[in-house]
DNA sequence: ATTATTGGTTCAAATAATGAACCAGTGTAA
DNA sequence: TTACACTGGTTCATTATTTGAACCAATAAT
């Protein structure tokens, strides 16, 4: 591995709740050397991805990245055309809606919306990395993305996040089947306790999922005719969007949803 | 220079009016070697930090930037914070006001809004970086940070946009002393023909400066009494934006500032 | 059919990355 | 006060990666 993805792999560490890193801990969290850790993280900020709290000397994404990203939707704006559709999937089913995008690790949130009025809520935090193996947007994304991304995924070890979450990479292929034939996926506290999703892909122009529209529900919450209600809804705001994207829907992916819709 | 920066400097190349760029087009534009660009190119898209248009094979940002910054907004959260002020001070004097951020090169504008009816509009694109010499966002910024900066700037060609653009490091010099004086910088056509700007700087925890509030107006539109309305409008805001950021004033300034708003 | 231009690859030579040991500052406990 | 443990940061000989001229393959233009 080339020492720039090593150094860009340091950048993944951070996120909502681990704002700030030190050396230290960095070096505990990569068993890097600590000299090598030090001079990435100073190539890192001398190039404005990282800066540094003045007082502790910790490490937090610096402003770099916002320019980046502002070109980056403003060259493909996918968040900006995500936000209409996961906030009329919200206002319609009342529920937590999320769009994600797969990153190496993998899906992050882009935008979410809580359109619940209820107690209980599933918690949720933007910028989060959502696992491949235990989430319905990694299984979407995988089940519909090109097959050496999920042989990649499923070769390395998998954590157990609950008693439901699926380990066995043999499982999880059967299952991305399954999820193929269905054309969403589904999964019951694979990731957290008492909640429940259901995720469909959309794709980009070579007909590849390039993310996912998803919905998370506490699991006290979910019947069949919602099942289905979530379904439709999240089958046609993915085409829409891939309309808006210029993406191509798989030709046999846009006769299940077809199906699916006609019930 | 490490590997690291020289492979993150490529990411700047990427702007709004550049959103994709091919090999060649890298390799005229860096004369950086080929093999070496490649390589460092297919590091940063393996890492997630760019793509490539399937059909030309040209590289454009990624999807990790997009990650990163909402991490970086949740952390440090400017542009949310800055979009109140800037919209206040637009819907206010119904000009175009932006808020921007120093990067390697010169200030990146994190968020604009125009808030005129005019006919003449001041053009202005977003993540378009704007050169520290010659724009008063870039001005007021290098003289109310760290020295070390403004020399670091002043020392390298300083490029001419315009017929008044100035180019002499010693005359811009003398600028920073009078914008230090003023507490806050315009220019005058410096970087665009019939545009004049205002900008005054906002302070991080360091009392150093961490960004610019500034507006451009068409010239035919300035004059004494506007230009102070303006500069009262940038004050006050920059003054309550320091209190949201945590930022410290410094002490000369805030004395400068307090007899503007009495004026 | 030929040439120019594109993206991409190779491998010996040149250079930069590495990491164990070191330094310096701060906080804490005896 | 002293000693220890804990930060972040630096050094330099060894090692491994980066580099770039020449090369290849595919496509577009003449």
């Amino acid at each position: 591995m080339s020492t720039i993805e090593k150094a860009l792999m340091l950048l993944e560490h951070f996120s909502s709740n681990r704002p700030e890193i030190g050396l230290t801990e960095f070096k505990t969290r990569t068993s890097i050397d600590k000299g090598t850790l030090h001079r990435h993280l100073t190539a890192l900020k001398n190039s404005g991805f990282l800066e540094q709290n003045y007082l502790t000397k910790a490490y937090r994404l610096g402003p770099a990245v916002i320019r980046l990203a502002a070109v980056r939707e403003n060259t493909v704006p996918i968040v900006k055309t995500v936000q209409y559709y996961v906030d009329r999937i919200a206002d319609n089913i009342h529920e937590l809606v999320h769009a994600a995008l797969p990153q190496k690790n993998g899906m992050s949130a882009i935008y979410a919306k809580d359109g619940g009025y209820h107690g209980v809520r599933v918690n949720f935090d933007e910028a989060e990395i959502l696992p491949f193996h235990a989430t319905s947007s990694g299984l979407a994304l995988l089940a519909f993305h090109d097959d050496t991304l999920a042989n990649k995924v499923l070769s390395k070890k998998l954590i157990s996040f609950t008693d439901s979450t699926s380990t066995d990479a043999e499982d999880i292929k059967a299952n991305l089947e399954t999820i193929r034939a269905h054309g969403f996926a589904f999964t019951d506290q694979s990731y957290e306790d008492e909640v429940g999703s259901v995720a469909v892909p959309f794709f980009g122009v070579k007909g590849d999922a390039i993310g996912t529209l998803a919905i998370a529900i506490p699991v006290s919450r979910i019947n069949k005719s919602f099942h289905e209600t979530i379904i439709k809804q999240l089958i046609v705001a993915s085409i829409e969007l891939c309309r808006d994207l210029g993406g191509q829907i798989p030709t046999n992916v846009a006769t299940i949803w077809a199906s699916k819709l006609e019930v």
